[in-house]
DNA sequence: AGAGCTACTCGGTCGC
DNA sequence: TGCGACCGAGTAGCTC
């Protein structure tokens, strides 16, 4: 389930891996992965011949920058991309395959098919679905708790299901938001619009601490990933609440709970989170 | 008009 | 053993 830091962990992985590489064909075995062009053929015709110059990202979104355009994937789920030769036998679950003209090739594999790849000209990508409408960058200069307060105090939302809203910030997934919220110390349900500035400010701090540290930390197993599809490091962040359900909170020792909000499963501290 | 729902995409997994 | 319900990120499209 790649978040945020996932995803940038895979952006930093893939770098070395594969910018400057040419692509000689494409095979696209699962065409509704493909969401634009509209037409798979003109999705490959397009990426043939083309070298990767960088790639980016925008919230959980990959962006591969060709020549001339622009390739933004989202994972969602099960998506993950793997470098192989081509003599290395197919897995089940691969639906896209980038043939580069040194004998490598990128696959993507997807075992729900939930993923998306979009091909814009350059330039054009922000401006249409699915980038248009993002909110601000979590690290960047653009997210203050201020932003955050205004988006928070004019909605009744509980506020796990504002933060998921990428509209709002993005990069935030199950996993982050209930460990942001567990850290700054707020309940799951509380309408957005009751939150306090100090509390605002709160969230805002422990959202960016609490992704920064899951880049840090999914920087160290950035090989295994790629290389052997293991998981990201996203295990290696201690984990207050996620998944944890019935143990005792680390913080309190009262058993964590579970519920549902917004039809997500979320794990918080009834004692801790108020 | 805008906030906030629901349906939809999928297949592995789980419960009955 | 078989089958249906469930899960989940994001968007489209609907309702109120």
């Amino acid at each position: 389930m790649p978040e945020l830091p996932e995803v940038e962990t895979i952006r930093r992985t893939l770098i070395p891996l594969t910018v400057g590489k040419t692509i000689q064909d494409v095979k696209v075995f699962w065409p509704n992965i493909i969401k634009h062009p509209s037409n798979v053929t003109q999705f490959i015709e397009i990426l043939k011949g083309q070298t990767i110059q960088q790639i980016g990202r925008r919230g959980k979104f990959l962006k591969f920058f060709f020549d001339e355009h622009v390739l933004v994937s989202h994972l969602r789920m099960e998506g993950r991309y793997l470098l192989q030769t081509t003599e290395v036998p197919l897995d089940p679950h691969t639906h896209v395959i980038f043939q580069f003209t040194d004998g490598t090739e990128l696959r993507y594999r997807d075992v729900r098919k939930f993923g998306t790849m979009h091909v814009f000209k350059k330039g054009e990508e922000e401006q249409q679905s699915p980038l248009l409408n993002l909110g601000p960058e979590p690290f960047s200069q653009s997210f203050t708790p201020g932003v955050l307060a205004d988006k928070l105090q004019k909605t009744n939302r509980k506020i796990k299901t504002v933060l998921l809203d990428q509209a709002v910030v993005v990069g935030l997934g199950n996993i982050y938001v209930d460990e942001s919220l567990f850290r700054a110390r707020i309940h799951p349900e509380r309408p957005a619009s009751s939150l306090t500035t100090e509390e605002i400010e709160r969230l805002h701090h422990e959202i960016v601490a609490t992704l920064q540290e899951a880049v840090e930390k999914g920087g160290s197993t950035v090989r295994s990933y790629v290389n052997t599809q293991g998981e990201t490091g996203m295990f290696q962040l201690q984990l207050f609440v996620y998944g944890r359900k019935g143990e005792p909170c680390k913080q309190c020792g009262h058993p964590i709970q579970k519920i549902v909000v917004s039809g997500r499963g979320t794990h918080y501290c009834e004692r801790c989170q108020q």
